[in-house]
DNA sequence: TTAAACTTTCAGAAATTTCTGAAAATTATA
DNA sequence: TATAATTTTCAGAAATTTCTGAAAGTTTAA
């Protein structure tokens, strides 16, 4: 199976992109092509269409899969695992997100709970401030995500869309009463 | 100038997420020290405090200010340069989420823009469905992003606690009016 | 069972990124 | 202007990441 030549751009381009979303070059050009493929793929058609070994083939599904943007699928007849994307660009858009979020910040997270755990008598008030402001910050964030997270994309489309419109709105939360 | 055995963890930890978050180990661990150190260091201190070589540092320093995270601060009667964080612990995360919109989304979406303008008649319709969802969804998550970045820090985290709860403002918005 | 059809693993090779440190460039002071 | 103080650059070295492909592992079907 060739790569289509109008995917070319696509396929390089999420491979530039690829380290700077959280995976590498491959991966990314392997995303690429399941994304933007109909039909789901095997191992060996994508490793075809990318000119990659098989074996590289093989981990960087592993590594998609880690993240969950693609899932297998069979076909009747046929042994071999198809893979395509596992849900819309939409789904797959909030899944990285809070994949990110999940090696980005709950790292930090952890760590820095810890230290306030301890909250030694000794350390510097300095860095206990800073320590706290980013604790906050992080958690903060945290909890909104995960409201976020559990919208439906309907709403999640609204809020995007009334951006920081939502600010007038709150500014006349005390304004307000319910109609009958 | 020695690193405080207080801080060691956080460098530590600073400069292993460092690459999670756009930038390299050792870039990590100076972003680390300067926001957790209260004085503006220079660049000798840093590399002292971190056992890596000037060159490093120079280069490191270059990086940081590149993603606007630290500027110079000169002392009387001293020629070398002082870092210090460019803003408050908000500021600088709202600069890494501005910067990385900016390296992770805008090339994307320059790409999806131009492959809309030339709008080939000649393409495959699922290609350019799924281009068309990309765009859309990434100019969202720009202008979005815009609105909010604007924003008061205040006004932020009261949206941001409020979370999903702003699902329940809009859900109810056309049954509200105005008290006088 | 056995064998064929697949997939995964992983040691070493290749590619890429990061780091060092001496030399070049810049800047401030006398 | 000269020189001393400081920063930047960059070629090659070191470290890290990614890739290959053959061997090992797994699954299905007869």
């Amino acid at each position: 199976m060739k790569l289509p030549a109008e995917l070319e751009s696509f396929v390089v381009h999420f491979g530039e992109m690829g380290s700077r979303w959280g995976f590498n070059r491959t991966v990314g050009q392997m995303l690429a092509v399941i994304v933007f493929t109909e039909e789901p793929l095997n191992a060996d058609q994508i490793a075809q269409m990318l000119s990659i070994s098989r074996g590289n083939v093989s981990m960087g599904l592993k590594e998609l899969q880690s993240w969950q943007l693609i899932r297998v699928h069979h076909r009747p007849g046929d042994r071999k695992d198809y893979f395509k994307p596992s849900g819309s660009i939409w789904e797959l858009a909030l899944q990285v997100l809070a994949e990110r979020r999940k090696r980005e910040v709950e790292p930090t997270l952890s760590l820095l709970r810890s230290q306030l755990m301890n909250d030694d008598p000794e350390s510097d008030l300095f860095v206990s401030q800073k320590i706290k402001e980013i604790h906050d910050l992080l958690e903060l964030f945290n909890t909104w995500f995960d409201d976020i997270h559990r919208m439906s994309p309907d709403n999640l489309i609204t809020l995007l869309k009334l951006g920081s419109g939502v600010g007038r709105v709150l500014d006349i939360k005390d304004k307000i009463s319910f109609k009958k």
